[in-house]
DNA sequence: TTTAGCAGTCTTCTATTGAGAGTGCTAAAG
DNA sequence: CTTTAGCACTCTCAATAGAAGACTGCTAAA
């Protein structure tokens, strides 16, 4: 089978659009008075019929409009869609929200969040990925309360992990810097397999205890995705036609809530191919059938030796696919940048 | 006007319970048959039309069942809801993944919030509130990357804060510890009064650029609620009956999304009243007009002198309040006990 | 190959109707 | 004076029917 006519591709292209903007299927007579097609609702009819036959439309009913499939969107994004970058001054106020940020991950987590939402009128996920080959740079032992210590790892990566641990006995404070000291002088610079040899060598027994809670952490930290999830824009998708159905939002909201789905979701885009850039996934089908209804825009930012993470959205199958993918291309290569600047400070 | 008569609070009282189970309007004959009460559907007709004089009780059209308004809500919270304690094997087991959760007070907030949501059915918020008089316990500097430099702050009430800085020029990891020491020494046990006078005897300017930036946290942290914020149970609300028109969903998701809105509705419960137990807030009106046609019931756990939060559910009017009540009572009573043993170690 | 014309199909909107549920009132009973 | 049976009345809800309208697919001509 060969592919599609030039007209095809147009009259796919502006069908998407057009319902995109409307969520109502779209008639022939519109599309070409919309348009100001040069060809006649009948061609434009049989246009739309032999893409029918091809799996890119479907109509709800005999003698409706036509709506995209998920296969028609998959060639719309795939082979029509054209670049709609961001006005050049929502990039630069984008820009400036960032810079004034305080210089904190963390802090540029949430705002891409929240750009990503309001930017896109739908859902977002941002999350802080984790490398694969975890290696300590330095621990601190800072008394709390009492018997109550926090424990702060910082990895190669510039990473920060704490936990507060309760020790056996009460310890000043001096004899915790010289613990932590001690643990720094002896593994500093390595990774889970290096430590694990290491650990014959510790005799004091509030020692190893401390040795034995970095070594687990680290090995935590070698999941793909363990930090926090940042959402938001949640309220955005039920704006949508599709989510008046209280069912259908409810599912969503589900996916949204559900940590281990999600973690699954991310991870994937990330390992599953090495190539950077923007993943459109739209809908869900076998591997992610979970997904349902929903299309997902995501990319990651940074790189595997430093901060890396995945910033996207999350929305309805009729969604602008081109202005998503600019936006989250804009925002990951921007997250890219910063994360590459503060590390080379 | 003089209160209600006992016959009156028996046909007010099962006729909230009634309408909280069914989310329809309740009609005179079916609360007498369902209650086996002892007098005719004419008379609870009665008793009915005189809750609905005071108040109490409306229509939603002339003869249909009738329903409890807000009033009618909040008397049944005041005046005639018995408790409805969590059985004990539920306790237990939520008491057990408590105990088994690490000792840190993050794990446990958002182990509150999802034991709340999945008790009550509807949404829960927990967030860490903090103390008035912030103290400096002690401070930390730690390399993490170049230039860059982790700075931990510990207060007296054991609340952890870091932030990253970017020093003008590049420390070693034993100057930084020399710096901290400084600090330490200089400002420990200080509160952010005592802090701004010892600002002059810092003369070195990399000094003065942490010193800066200490006051500033601590200063930002006296704020009353300004950690994370914990969610779960979105997805509960959207199955009630009353979210089934988008736009009302979309308002509460909306309420929900709004750390501002959130950070007040929690201030408020912990400013306003000294009063510790749980607050029950029904629907908004003047003071809480954000919170529509919501309910908020919430309490505070720990206590000012060490880590202090709230924990809570938002759900729509018609929830059931005896076992809301009962379970936020038991989460935050057992986050205090959680929070002041950990502290007294 | 394209297009005008038209019959045919399916949804959607409105109106109408009947059934049912529940009330308020009245008058009798306790 | 309180309670209750009886009943007329009101209003919703569901079902039905019909009319209007939107598009399509097909056919035949351009």
């Amino acid at each position: 089978m060969s592919g599609l006519t030039e007209r095809q591709k147009l009259v796919l292209a502006l069908l998407v659009r057009d319902y995109v903007d409307t969520a109502e299927p779209i008639s022939s007579g519109r599309l070409v008075a919309n348009y100001h097609l040069d060809f006649s609702p009948a061609t434009a009819r049989n246009e739309m019929a032999a893409l029918e036959q091809r799996g890119y439309l479907f109509q709800p009913y005999t003698s409706a409009g036509r709506m995209p499939t998920k296969e028609g969107y998959r060639y719309f994004v795939q082979q029509l869609m054209g670049a709609d970058e961001l006005p050049s001054p929502i990039k630069e106020m984008i820009r400036h929200q960032f810079y004034q940020a305080r210089h904190d991950v963390d802090d540029w987590l949430s705002l891409s969040a929240s750009v990503l939402a309001q930017q896109s009128r739908v859902a977002s996920i941002v999350a802080q990925l984790h490398t694969e080959k975890a290696r300590l740079k330095q621990i601190a032992l800072l008394s709390t309360r009492g018997r109550q210590v926090l424990l702060v790892i910082i990895l190669s990566s510039g990473e920060v992990h704490q936990q507060t641990l309760i020790l056996e006995e009460l310890l000043p404070q001096e004899q915790l810097n010289s613990m932590a000291a001690q643990i720094n002088h002896l593994v500093a610079g390595m990774d889970t397999i290096a430590l694990e040899e290491k650990r014959g060598e510790i005799k004091d027994t509030q020692l190893e205890e401390v040795f034995t809670v970095v070594h687990q952490i680290i090995r935590a930290s070698e999941v793909i995705s363990s930090g926090d999830v940042y959402r938001d824009g949640l309220a955005n998708m039920l704006s949508e036609p599709e989510f008046s159905e209280p069912e259908k939002a409810k599912q969503t909201l589900e996916l949204f809530e559900d940590r281990v789905m999600l973690d699954d979701l991310l991870s994937r885009t990330v390992i599953e191919s090495d190539a950077p850039g923007v993943h459109v996934i739209i809908g869900g089908e076998d591997t992610w059938d979970k997904l349902g209804d929903c299309s997902l825009i995501i990319a990651r930012y940074g790189s595997k030796e430093h901060a890396m993470g995945a910033v996207g959205i999350l929305g309805p199958l009729r969604m602008a696919y081109s202005r998503g993918v600019s936006t989250v291309r804009f925002v990951s290569d921007l997250m890219s940048e910063l994360v590459s600047e503060s590390l080379s400070n």
